[in-house]
DNA sequence: CGTATTTGACCTGCGC
DNA sequence: GCGCAGGTCAAATACG
């Protein structure tokens, strides 16, 4: 295992800048905010907690601790600006006031320093008055000093505090959760079996319904209170299949994830049922399980694929990936390679990796499968991907998915927004969602309303647009925001509120720099490789909102692709030398 | 030596 | 039933 890297090679500072509307205010105090940060990071509640909230985890938490309106809700989540505003307000000259300016010059000067400006501090607030003798000025500078100081101190206090309010409100959106969602189950189960009796179907048809659960689990890592509401209802066997896959083989019964069964159980038909859904459906098992079998294994072959222009032989999505084999696709003249999730044993996940024909600078990562683990904060952006895509695919082809609707609404909305790069497919094999990052439609372009374009997979031609931007804090304020290659990112709240508008989801509280910094800003962004499979990973987020996040990894989506150079050749799908792949699977490898 | 990758063989589903 | 294609396995190999 020393091959392989930890993937958790974040580093916090860069993750800060992606919060800028956070920042605001410490940029007045610097220590304080790389304290709070460090201690919300450790405290793994930071991804709830600080940033703009996923869909489905953070409005929760912000609903119920906030009496202001949409904006102050958001600014609920900073802890780090509310209370500094005003009294940063009071000392420095240039206010952040809140109603109107959607950006300000603070924030765009803590937006472009960040912490990288931190050291100045002092000197900076000393700068500030001016017109004063020498002396008055030391003087002034010394009590401003003190001030700060002071302000520092109670800050931190306050800082505590607020992870304490931080954790406990987490607990409870997490129990809260956990309690809907076997009240859903409970309640869908109910209808079911009713509609069962007037039916006459028996057996796992109550099951059907259930479906959308796995994916609610799977996405993310399970092993939690969540996940554990799942298991215990039978029907999940998404989830229960996908962690017995490689282990002892507890659920012996009729386990729909055949492929996923480890050769030593013996269950050849496991094996072979592998690749197609069709053949869980004709398995001779029970009538009571077919249905049940035939909707998981839909949801299991629910697949996401990836379009985006790289030159890495692989995304790193922050697992970690074997190879399994290689296969040349027909029509392709680049081998197809398989790659199974080592982070958890019997994590069913598995991608495809290749290369397009036409455009071999386009790498094709599909994915399939939910994580029955844990996942690294790089990794929740991809799962979080696949679940919710998986979700959306199920949800919008299921009569019923409850409590889903938020997700699959976004997802369509999304979707009618962006057909440009997410496309559903229904000819496929399995039902695939594909996020297309590949288009890049021109700098500046700004194009309908009803298109929403994510053209960030050439840096070249990175920029944003009304109808781009409108979406990104969603994406970045849900699932990129830890992006650690994302630093710097800053969004205007008008953006923010096209968003949040389209999307239907709160705005997202923060200040932004100028549309030129921003599109600056982008560009260096954009022109990260890793960007694209990020993207992606976020815009899943947005579909279906991010997943609690059982493990405490609260950061979501960090993404990034792997760096050796890979021109797509036909002939060895594996540029990856070993080496090369032990590191980019799990890591961030910068390009 | 342990782990990951390579790669040919094998299995399955599907179309003819 | 046969062939094809996709997907997976597992022994052999490579690497650190």
């Amino acid at each position: 295992m020393a091959k392989r890297s930890s993937g958790l090679s974040f580093d916090s500072d860069p993750i800060r800048l992606l919060f800028p509307h956070k920042l605001t205010v410490i940029n007045s105090v610097p220590h304080h905010r790389s304290t709070t940060w460090r201690a919300m990071e450790a405290a793994g509640n930071h991804n709830r907690s600080s940033s703009p909230p996923p869909p489905t985890t953070i409005q929760f938490p912000l609903n119920l601790n906030c009496n202001h309106d949409q904006d102050k809700q958001i600014n609920e989540m900073d802890f780090f600006s509310d209370k500094k505003h005003e009294e940063d307000r009071s000392r420095l000259p240039v206010s952040t006031s809140d109603p109107p300016p959607p950006v300000t010059e603070l924030d765009f000067n803590i937006n472009t320093g960040l912490h990288l400006v931190t050291g100045n501090t002092s000197s900076d607030q000393s700068v500030v008055d001016d017109g004063i003798s020498p002396n008055s000025e030391d003087k002034r500078a010394k009590n401003e000093l003190a001030v700060v100081q002071a302000e520092l101190e109670r800050m931190n206090t306050e800082n505590l505090r607020l992870r304490e309010v931080l954790n406990q409100v987490t607990n409870n959106y997490n129990t809260l959760q956990t309690h809907l969602l076997t009240m859903m189950q409970q309640k869908q189960r109910d209808e079911q079996s009713t509609e069962d009796h007037k039916t006459g179907n028996e057996g796992g048809g109550g099951e059907v319904m259930m479906v959308p659960r796995p994916f609610m689990d799977l996405g993310l890592a399970a092993p939690t209170a969540v996940e554990t509401d799942e298991n215990s209802q039978s029907s999940s066997e998404g989830r229960s299949h996908d962690e017995h896959s490689r282990s002892p083989p507890l659920h012996t019964n009729n386990t729909i994830d055949q492929r996923e069964d480890s050769p030593e159980q013996g269950s050849q038909v496991i094996r072979a049922g592998s690749n197609k859904v069709p053949r869980l459906s004709s398995s001779k098992n029970n009538s009571s399980t077919n249905i049940d079998q035939a909707t998981e294994a839909t949801i299991r072959k629910a697949r996401v694929s990836v379009r985006a222009r790289s030159e890495a032989p692989m995304i790193a999505d922050g697992c970690q990936w074997r190879k399994y084999g290689q296969k040349m696709a027909k029509g392709n003249p680049c081998p197809r390679a398989y790659y199974r999730c080592t982070m958890a044993a019997g994590c069913p996940v598995r991608k495809q990796v290749q290369r397009c024909a036409e455009d071999r600078t386009i790498l094709i990562t599909t994915y399939e499968g939910n994580h029955n683990h844990p996942l690294p904060p790089a990794a929740m952006a991809m799962a979080s991907t696949t679940s919710s895509a998986a979700r959306m695919l199920l949800s919008g082809s299921m009569p019923s998915s409850d409590g889903l609707m938020n997700s699959n609404f976004l997802a369509r909305t999304f979707l009618s927004c962006s057909s440009s790069m997410a496309t559903i497919s229904a000819s496929a094999p399995f039902p695939t969602v594909s996020l297309d990052l590949t288009q890049t439609p021109n700098p500046l372009q700004l194009r309908g309303p009803g298109q929403f374009p994510v053209p960030f997979s050439n840096p070249q031609q990175q920029n944003f647009t009304g109808a781009n931007a409108a979406l990104l804090p969603q994406i970045f304020g849900q699932a990129l925001y830890n992006q650690s290659k994302f630093s710097g990112l800053q969004m205007s709240q008008d953006m923010e509120a096209g968003a949040s508008s389209q999307l239907g989801l709160p705005a997202l509280h923060h200040q932004g720099a100028s549309p030129a910094a921003l599109a600056d800003t982008v560009t260096a962004l954009t022109a990260d490789p890793n960007f694209s499979a990020a993207l992606a990973a976020a815009i899943s987020s947005v579909f279906g909102g991010a997943q609690p996040n059982n493990g405490g990894n609260a950061n979501n989506g960090n993404v990034a692709t792997n760096n050796s150079n890979n021109n797509g050749s036909a002939t060895t799908s594996n540029n990856n030398s070993h080496g090369n792949n032990k590191g980019n699977n799990s890591s961030f490898q910068g390009n």
